[in-house]
DNA sequence: TTGACATATATCCATATGGAGATATGTTCG
DNA sequence: CGAACATATCTCCATATGGATATATGTCAA
């Protein structure tokens, strides 16, 4: 068992390199399926499975253009992954705050030794 | 080929909810392999696999205890991810500024055809 | 040293998933 | 309708990777 897979989170879509590359084409504009493959090394098929896993997460939008369907981001729906870095970043700050304190208490300990 | 596998980055690592549940638990503070088994439900080589992973990629240190491995997080390295996730919230609010831009037009327009 | 305990690692297997290529679907145009 | 084109989907296969279990490694205590 490949374990859990439930590639439908969004975790899991920008875990792999070649859709965070798909991403940062999108990241210009709204592309054609087409355009994508040109712009990464991938084949037309693969640019179209990722495009599809991204879009079951929401992290792109489709739209048909005459033979053409275009691609743009939808960056709203990182926000579970933003607010999970955020919580982390949390724990970054606290931990500074600590170490602040902790400095702060050595110097007021300083201070009486010296007195 | 299940694809550029390259595990050892910080995406993947994150990747997977046994990890960022493996994570949680270190939110709490630095806490021995077993204490971790006992918080997530998982066995304990399942725990030190996910630990390694975690480690390889900067986002856990351990330091040894006795007979037990106490392992913190170390969310520094979530650097990357951050900076990703930072890139694609300018995409957002470019986004909005367009929209808000694009607004402004309408009424100026709007205000024009009035007169 | 021996035994108990905590953790790491090795093995085996199941499966999710990506790559490659062929083909289906859908669209435009003549 | 038929041809050309853009994209999606399907099939086959390779493999990375997780789960489970057994076992190795390392540490403490007596």
């Amino acid at each position: 068992m490949a374990r859990a897979s439930t590639t439908s989170d969004v975790f899991n879509a920008v875990g792999d390199v070649h859709r965070r590359a798909i991403l940062d084409v999108l990241l210009t504009g709204e592309k054609a399926v087409g355009a994508i493959v040109r712009d990464v090394s991938m084949s037309q098929p693969q640019v179209s499975r990722h495009l599809r896993v991204l879009g079951e997460v929401g992290l792109v939008r489709c739209r048909a253009d005459g033979r053409r369907r275009l691609y743009r981001l939808a960056p709203e729906h990182l926000q579970p992954l933003h607010d999970w870095v955020a919580k982390y970043e949390r724990a970054i700050n606290d931990r500074l705050d600590r170490i602040e304190d902790y400095l702060e208490e050595l110097q007021r300990q300083g201070d009486d030794s010296g007195t």
